[in-house]
DNA sequence: CGTCTGGTTGATCTAGATCAACAGGAGTGG
DNA sequence: CCACTCCTGTTGATCTAGATCAACCAGACG
């Protein structure tokens, strides 16, 4: 049962997820629209947004959180495709494209996120042909990269698809230590990271070891201390 | 230099890869702006139509033929990331986007394509809402199948996903032989087959004689004859 | 307490990469 | 015509990243 979100928010009108999802398109008259009759909620890790075959009846918009979009195939192997963190529009593709989720948006840290029915996106869509522009956006952003993952996980090791993923966490939310050095806390179970790219979580296990024992950073659970961060970068592939 | 089509057409009003692309939703006005402003060519295999880096400005239309989409990293790895046949928009995300192509398109086998130029496309899409809703359709399919193809790189053998790009290709180019058992012409050469799947010659060279030996089908040089097209899909990670 | 979930480690197995050699066209140039 | 090289494909020998299976540990939690 949804239970409403007590602590009061100013609305979509100061939300500032909004101003960097396709809601910014909107005009006041629209956001006052979208305020009414969107639903906010609180979701604790383990919940789902929505299930992979859940009919796509409207989408989410993340305030904030963190949600991990998983796929699981008719063999039950299942895939981390990607995270969503706060301003992320979730579940947008079934609802355009009038189908069933592709997959399941299951909740990974505490998070809130309001729900905006098929009607309020349908009314708004017709009102506001920018809106509509937002989210080719939106869908072309996401489509350049999957596809660049799609490439990395046919040509690169698992190693550096690690480091790579470890790059883009710090980039995120990569922090400073007393001494400066840059440091991280992953933001998911060692477990997620692993089907993130696609290994078993002994394999990461192992991964980390040896690449403490190459001197590029030190692992203490969920914190990651860089000790080399030029080679991380290098490992993973990225331009310098 | 572009050498101009002299066999003559009958124009974008009566191409029969206009209704399966982003053009049908153009009226007659449009149909005849398009026709005027478009320069078809013909392309033979080991040209491109543009190339990785190359500035997006204005998009392909596919008439007849097979292109295939290259991207390469900085590293010089190579991955096919996916082919296009007769009827397909190629370039859109770039000019969409205004920003360089992320890959090279590569023509495998003697096509025919339509250049349509930044401008037109620009004057079309302010004047006809409609072709926008055709491009994001576009875009949402793409991310779908990218997003599939995905997964399955993470989850599946070389083996399942080489069974499966033949049935992908025994589906769009499948024939029956005098005896009634399914064949297929690869459209493509069997290095290009390893960069598909993001493996190497010798591995796919390997791994049909293995799918030989299973008795699962018989390969002669392009020609591919299935001899248990079930064991073909199960083997591919397909529900039956 | 026991039980569960997440994580680590060890031993072993295997899919696929790598490196090297070679074979058959298809040009190309004399 | 032959000699040449280039390109695709095949095969063999070997190596290795990562999976698999099994045991074990620590913390969370009823």
């Amino acid at each position: 049962m949804p239970k409403l979100c007590s602590d009061s928010s100013g609305g979509c009108a100061v939300c500032p997820s909004r101003l960097t999802t396709e809601w910014q398109a909107l005009n006041d008259e629209q956001v006052v629209l979208l305020d009414q009759s969107k639903r906010r909620r609180f979701y604790s890790p383990g919940e789902t947004l929505y299930m992979q075959g859940d009919e796509g009846d409207g989408l989410f918009c993340l305030q904030s959180g963190l949600i991990g979009l998983r796929q699981i195939d008719e063999n039950g192997k299942s895939v981390l495709l990607r995270l969503c963190q706060s301003g992320s529009t979730i579940g947008y593709r079934a609802y355009l494209t009038n189908s069933d989720h592709f997959n399941t948006a299951e909740v990974l840290s505490p998070s809130v996120a309001c729900f905006i029915e098929r009607t309020t996106v349908r009314k708004l869509l017709e009102n506001n042909p920018l809106l509509g522009e937002k989210f080719l956006e939106h869908a072309l952003e996401d489509l350049s990269m999957v596809e660049g993952e799609y490439a990395r996980s046919l040509t690169m090791t698992m190693r550096s698809r690690f480091l790579h993923v470890l790059a883009v966490f710090y980039e995120q939310l990569g922090q400073r230590d007393e001494k400066g050095s840059p440091t991280l806390v992953l933001p998911i179970k060692k477990k997620e990271l692993a089907d993130l790219i696609g290994a078993k979580p002994e394999s990461v296990s192992r991964l980390i070891r040896r690449i403490e024992d190459d001197g590029l950073l030190k692992v203490d659970d969920r914190h990651i201390h860089f000790h080399d961060m030029d080679a991380v970068l290098r490992d993973a592939g990225v331009a310098i």
